[in-house]
DNA sequence: ACAAACTATCTTCCATGTCAGATAGAGTCC
DNA sequence: GGACTCTATCTGACATGGAAGATAGTTTGT
């Protein structure tokens, strides 16, 4: 037999291959070759989701929490945008966004205020502990990917990040 | 100026890569170039969720009920499997194999027993009609997965899924 | 200037998962 | 064969996010 356009190793099949040999035998009419892109992707995505967790969890924050300051931080003086730019930003409900803020807000990592323009708005804003915290915690956040990619060489990172560019772009096309 | 070895294209910048300059303004100290992969990683695999959810609502079903009924599927004859199989198999902890079965069960796609060999377990088995279901379901299924990998050809989807595979593995090791 | 439509955010309910502990049964060692 | 320990699963409390509707404020058209 010769391997299949996506069988990636000849060392000992992975999770998924072991999947995608089952599929085979109980499904031959479908071509599951799909499942050695989806499948991995599922399973490294859930495993980088957890590793980066613990990171977060390091500072006290949640995903939701983190995400949070770091736009914040990011989106540079003053440090402050509404709460429908930060569900726009990251690609939350607003009703996700409120309940986040109100996490950080109680623990004083940012304020909430009325907006001056427009009575219906609000301005979330990094308070200096929230900034303190953000700084430190995205620092060893940057680290942790920086570990998480090691396996992986330079050109295997570019690569992959333009396979992941391209693709997203399809996707929207 | 030249593009780094991550900027994946010359054309408009994606969400991503806009995120990259402003970190690369405000903590010009660090090397955020990993957010390359991990950014668009995220970004993809949120979508790909969403997408792939659409299917499984057609057909009723969430993301646990699919993975507990293609998960059986898959093992082929009797079709059971023990609530500790699933859960090892589909990485999520016992708490949530016992309330996916019991939705699946509720709708009559499984049926659930004490086992022969061990009154502690349990034997998961699929109904005809959750066999049914599934079948038509994961046909559905594999049908969306071919047409997500539109965007990228025959030879970025093995350069894909070897990247993730070696990746994965990495992270194991 | 008022009504209608629109918008920004928050609230409530629900779905789903994790975590820690409860239960019940099995295995082991004297 | 009884006490201990381990294992398989379930239960219940909690966390978090989505969806839909409520609320308050703004804009538009006349």
């Amino acid at each position: 037999m010769t391997t299949g356009p996506d069988a990636p190793t000849p060392g000992s099949p992975d999770h998924v291959a072991r999947i995608m040999a089952q599929w085979t035998a109980e499904r031959p009419d479908l071509d599951t070759s799909p499942q050695g892109v989806f499948g991995r992707l599922s399973r490294l995505t859930d495993r980088i989701a957890e590793e980066l967790a613990a990171v977060y969890r390091e500072f006290g924050l949640g995903r939701g929490e983190f995400d949070v300051l770091a736009t914040l931080r990011r989106s540079g003086e003053p440090f402050e945008l509404t709460p429908g730019e930060l569900a726009a930003t990251t690609m939350v409900t607003s009703g996700a966004i409120t309940k986040q803020v109100d996490r950080c807000v109680q623990r004083g990592l940012v304020a909430r205020r009325v907006s001056d323009d427009d009575a219906r708005g609000r301005v979330v804003s990094l308070t200096s502990s929230g900034r303190d915290l953000i700084d430190r915690a995205f620092t060893a956040h940057i680290a942790n990917e920086h570990r998480l990619l090691e396996p992986l060489d330079e050109d295997e990172h570019a690569t992959l990040a333009a396979l992941l560019e391209k693709w997203g772009r399809g996707l929207d096309a």
